[in-house]
RNA sequence: GGUGCUGUAGCCAAGUGGUUAGGCAGCGGUCUGCAAAACCGUGAACGCCGGUUCGAAUCCGGCCAGCACCU
């Protein structure tokens, strides 16, 4: 059993902003290690994961357990409904403010998760955009989905080229969503998205120390298989059944999510359980591919162990970073 | 034993005498407010043996394997 770790005033005063950043794929075991780290240090998660942010999706979205949460507080769990609007852009303001709260506890804040974007919104820091109405913006994304689907993505890459060139050569590989996306800032603010991503900085606050779980991909593929077979059993068809009669359309992005889209196919019958099943294994191993590709760009100290050596190792080597300088 | 059908990359699958099928998986990558999203790049074939032909995955014969039916 590791000795609990705790962090003087002076500790904090050293901090310089930085604060510990764990990102490790999908079922590597993130959630375990924030429970370990918090026996050893007083420590608050934020949770940067753009589904478990979402009410009800629980199983499906390997969600912290209540006793979990409750050795461990996280935050960004829970925070909307899966018909309400969310973004990175929110997170990282968000994310920000709750870390300078955390702090101001003498807590130490544990950036935790598997969102690239999210991740950098926070550190590196996404550009100022003005507020816009939602409703208007969903408006005007609704219309050039409309349009792509009429005139092809040509169409909309041509208009692009005419307002933006710069981004027009960026997305040239016709990324309808960025494309769109592009398109959508021209249209309601008159400026470039790429001028403005120059000339609009934002200036992040926080710098991370990253750690990752290290796992061989053949591992990895195996716990992310048997942890899909353990969501079927715990009843991630029911989970979603719920979430359907509530109401909540199946089309929200909020289920365009592994595990849940492929649930839905299967309770409407469009495949079978096995094929459902074989389904959202492949695509969380996709997800956890895709994943890797996004922390291999960050500076991340892979540690590999068993979670608690993990969670000590964490510890050790931040504190003595910080008191190093 | 007989008859018929099928045999194309890890999987699914089109094709047919002479230029790359395609999709999925795998692998690599992109990422500035939908990101568990949306995209981009990439390898590997025609069951075996012989024949016809300038040229066969494609036509012919035999063999093998699988499936179906018959006896």
């Amino acid at each position: 059993m590791a000795k609990r770790i705790d962090l003087s005033s002076s500790f904090y005063n050293q901090l310089n902003n930085r604060i510990i950043a764990v990102v490790s794929p999908t079922a590597s075991g993130k959630t375990a290690l924030a429970v370990e780290l918090s026996k050893i240090l007083n420590i608050e998660v934020i949770s940067a994961d753009s589904r478990q942010i979402y009410k009800y999706l629980n199983i499906g979205t390997a969600k912290p357990s209540k006793e979990e949460l409750k050795q461990a507080k996280h935050h960004f769990i829970d925070i909307v409904t899966p018909d309400e609007y969310y973004s990175a852009g929110l997170f990282g303001n968000q994310a920000e403010k709750k870390i300078s709260k955390i702090l101001s506890k003498s807590y130490l804040p544990v950036v935790l998760g598997g969102t690239g974007l999210y991740i950098k919104a926070l550190f590196d820091g996404l550009f100022l955009e003005k507020h816009q109405s939602i409703e208007k913006r969903s408006n005007l994304r609704n219309e050039l989905q409309q349009k792509l689907n009429q005139s092809g993505i040509e169409y909309l890459y041509n208009e692009l080229l005419k307002f933006d060139p710069i981004s027009a050569q960026k997305y040239s590989d016709l990324n309808p969503r960025r494309i769109i996306r592009a398109l959508e800032y021209y249209y309601l603010t008159g400026k470039p998205i790429s001028l403005s991503h120059k000339t609009e900085v934002l200036v992040p606050k926080y710098q991370p120390i990253y750690y990752g779980i290290q796992n061989d991909r053949a591992d990895l593929y195996n716990k992310i298989n048997q942890r899909v077979e353990l969501m079927w059993e715990r009843g991630l068809v029911d989970e979603v059944k719920d979430i359907l009669d509530m109401g909540y359309s199946e089309n929200l992005n909020s289920l365009n999510t592994v595990g849940y889209k492929e649930t839905i196919m299967f309770i409407k019958g469009l495949i079978s359980e096995k094929r459902a099943i074989e389904l959202i294994k492949q695509h969380t191993r996709n997800y956890a591919k895709r994943q890797m590709t996004w922390f291999r760009k960050l500076n991340v100290n892979w540690i590999s162990g068993n979670i608690n050596e993990i969670a000590e190792n964490i510890a050790f080597v931040f504190i003595n970073v910080v008191a190093k300088s």
